[in-house]
DNA sequence: CGGCCGATTATCT
DNA sequence: GATAATCGGCCGG
């Protein structure tokens, strides 16, 4: 399947995070393929956002988001976590979409054996800090572009466009202090059946 | 299944 | 010095 075009990304957040439902989230390792189908995304855009982490203007760790779209942003978090984000929107302007959630397809006990936590194998790589663990992602990769087949992380189309009746919105997750109305737009996509149900009825791989 | 809570440190005020 | 785009373990129903 084809990389998705650096014109993809260079669109509303809002557009980009529901496109990259259905996409595959890919992760070159050891020339070997750890894969899911993106199934959760969150849409962060501008510095007006109080959620964005660019509300605090350019800062080091929000460069990136200024940069050309396309890019990761990948930050630390919780004093443990990393999560990645696909940077969005034409340069200069700070946006991006955070990945969520992935349905695993390729290398799943490779992905397994990533994951600290042995229990709720069910959930392997249900939560932004999950699937980044999953694959193995830190701040390493941060700024690399998503746009480069040859990269170690990339983003491959959907074989098929997903109907509007498979996408769910809603408010975006684990926004505490922010002040309304940023902590309740339904800036939140997610794929209804988030199951191994999904890919095979969809056709997917 | 759902709610509560501690872990742990980079980043910004 | 406070906070955080989370997770997993533990508890009760």
């Amino acid at each position: 399947m084809a990389c998705l075009p650096r014109s993809l990304f260079e669109r509303s957040a809002l557009q980009v995070a529901r496109d990259l439902l259905g996409c595959c989230l890919v992760r070159m390792k050891s020339g070997r393929r750890l894969s899911g189908i993106i199934v959760e995304t969150e849409a962060y855009q501008g510095e007006e956002d109080q959620a964005c982490h660019a509300r605090a203007g350019r800062t080091p760790r929000t460069e990136v988001m200024y940069g050309p779209p396309g890019h990761a942003y990948i930050y630390f978090t919780y004093g443990m976590h990393w999560l990645l984000n696909a940077v969005v929107e034409p340069e200069g302007f700070p946006a991006a979409v955070l990945l969520r959630s992935i349905t695993a397809v390729e290398n799943v006990e490779e992905m397994a054996r990533y994951r600290p936590s042995l229990a709720n194998t069910k959930h392997w790589t249900d939560g932004p800090a999950k699937l980044t663990q999953a694959l193995d992602l830190d701040g390493r990769l941060n700024g690399c572009d998503l746009c480069d087949p040859s990269g170690e992380l990339f983003i491959e189309a959907a074989s098929q466009v997903l109907p509007d009746d498979q996408v769910e919105t809603g408010p975006r997750v684990g926004l505490f202090t922010v002040p309304e109305p940023w902590k309740s737009v339904p800036w939140r996509f997610q794929v209804r059946i988030k199951n191994l149900e999904f890919r095979i009825s969809n056709g997917f791989f």
